[in-house]
DNA sequence: ATTATAAGCGAAAACGTTTTCGTGTTGAAA
DNA sequence: TTTCAACACGAAAACGTTTTCGCTTATAAT
């Protein structure tokens, strides 16, 4: 009972040909119900499933998505795998996933492995390096070779295809205008450079919703840290960052950061020095990670809703793969020109919870 | 500029045969370097590359290993999988992701998925409904047709496969005893019911600590929670199960949990009771996932190296893989013999924060 | 001049499918 | 008895590779 079987192996076995086994397990009218009851028999007896990889080959197609993000250890980028995977799998697709590890580097190695054949199309979020590059010509050359892209979160003008973003900046606005309506005066915001465009648009968000409502920004309030801070490992000098920040503008009340761990850090930072939250100061997050669950206060967060993310970013790749297909059939009209791009935007929802008042 | 370029179309363009182009891509001797050039130069312009199906269906393998996992939005699934596609990006391997989301059903359809010849072998850890049902049939069917499986973290003795383990027993003893040395008198432990085995391994070692140090166990000190309860929402649910707990033992100084979670919440629900962590009561929890890092106080965890078993389990993945195919070579001796399955433990780490003295 | 040898290339098979297009047999209609 | 459908099936091509084997042609040896 070793390896699959074969249709030529059948075919062998009851001595007729791969043809006839073909049809007859496809239930074709050409074949006599005796003969197709024999093969079905058998067939089932030995447990045949076509080989996907010679109807790969055969179609022209993979039934696979590849997924290509910068780390796969975290929270947000699970997620929205979480959603690929989902509506990926109900539709009959599989999903191939490639880390970049947000190198620029890796990011190209991985696209030209699953680009030859592997896969019918990406779905991906870009390295950091490749934004700070602006190097975009990885991914064109693949569009231009037929294989669809949509990309979600971190997406960029410069490339045309389909996009999944979150709305960044009303998200945003919506979080600082919720920290001016709970009475805070002084709302500081911790951000990240400006190359990767979320931070950049989540600092515009943060300027927006002081403009509306009639407040000069100060620019002392704005602390933009490096990237590397990021990393789990140099907490220490987050904490410090942050704790000078707080030092030099003790006047603040409100923190909009624009992610979990900037977030968190603050309320731990604040708290060490004396802060009550959020009696003292408030916070609120971008994201909705798991830390924000259960820290203590609970953070109050703008959700980004990943397994969204995932599923329409996979609805619209499988819809292009499909539209392709049927537009390949010359029975039907194209119903979509390939030109039309589609960025969805996700909209984000504010979870209170205890960090804010 | 669509669509890759194959052999055919080149061998077309500069009138040679498909054999021809070929042996000059591949460098061979048979050519002349006059047409090695003439060739090398157009495939180059034109960015040929070798399609994977197509490579895939002669060779009759796909340097593909299949995953199946549980869940993806979990810190330790994912670190597994950052581990497993670091060896496999190395060794020339791609991965794709399969979620069984604790069903038993959707981990067979998973499987025969892509046992149909998209894989070449999978590393898996097996799902909860599976593991009640205790129904195997799927992996010994997979591996009987010659489809090779690891099998990491949940693990089963009935089917015959390389594993990789984390040294549940030991690594909880080490915890318990490290609280018994601090001086705990009263040492409770919350984990989840038996069937799940690294559970049942973990209170084990649990016991076997006590034993070491001559202390009788107290059945009162073990609180069995139901797995629902793992879920994040059911926190509240959980946090009255541990409250009740708490109150019904208030001589508890030292608490050792089963997973992140557990531990956690545990912290939470003692702190408001109104004891003092480390002072009162010190804990441990098993795992090492983002809330350890930043509860306060943070957590002291028995680390479980994610990263690693994922490494590991692919390396006896792809090594086998390996072998398979030199034995079928029949120039080489198979150098080991299938039969000597390979169970690797991987060692845990206690790493010391806050939450103990 | 004849023969052996090597160099350079092409034909064809194989991997496992699906599908189109024959082709032979049967039965019924003319 | 001849003709024609309908029926049941097989041969072969195609997807894109690699590889074995065989065939020319030119060159070297006799």
């Amino acid at each position: 009972m070793k390896g699959k079987i074969t249709l030529k192996q059948i075919a062998k076995e009851l001595d007729v040909s791969i043809s006839t086994v073909s049809k007859a397990l496809s239930d074709s009218k050409e074949i006599s119900e005796e003969t197709k009851q024999k093969i079905k028999a058998f067939a089932e007896l030995y447990n045949y499933r076509p080989n996907n990889i010679a109807l790969s080959l055969q179609n022209r197609k993979t039934k696979t998505i590849g997924i290509l993000i910068p780390e796969i250890v975290h929270h947000f980028f699970s997620t929205v795998i979480s959603g690929i995977e989902l509506v990926a799998n109900q539709r009959g697709y599989n999903v191939i996933v490639g880390l970049s590890n947000e190198s620029f580097t890796k990011e190209i190695i991985n696209m030209e492995m699953l680009a030859n054949g592997s896969i019918d199309g990406f779905i991906l979020s870009i390295s950091k390096e490749t934004l700070l590059k602006q190097d975009y010509h990885h991914f064109t050359a693949t569009i231009n070779q037929g294989i669809p892209i949509v990309m979600f979160d971190r997406v960029v003008a410069e490339v045309a295809c389909d996009k999944v973003i979150v709305d960044d900046l009303n998200g945003s606005t919506k979080a600082v205008q919720k920290l001016i309506d709970n009475a805070c005066k002084k709302i500081a915001i911790i951000t990240t450079m400006d190359y990767v465009s979320v931070g950049r648009l989540r600092t515009q968000g943060y300027l927006k919703a002081l403009e509306d409502n009639k407040i000069t920004p100060n620019p002392d309030l704005i602390l933009k840290l490096d990237d590397s801070l990021y990393l789990e490992n140099h907490l220490e000098l987050l904490e410090n960052e942050i704790k000078k920040f707080f030092e030099l503008n003790t006047e603040i009340d409100g923190v909009f950061a624009v992610n979990e761990l900037y977030a968190i850090t603050a309320m731990k930072v604040a708290q060490k020095m004396g802060y009550k939250i959020p009696e003292d100061i408030q916070v609120i997050g971008f994201t909705d990670g798991v830390l924000s669950k259960h820290a203590t206060p609970t953070l109050t967060t703008v959700s980004q809703h990943g397994k969204r993310i995932g599923s329409q970013a996979a609805n619209l790749l499988i819809d292009r793969l499909q539209n392709e297909d049927a537009s390949h059939n010359q029975y039907l009209v194209s119903s979509k020109p390939k030109s039309d791009y589609i960025k969805l935007v996700i909209e984000t929802e504010i979870i209170e919870r205890d960090s804010t008042k």
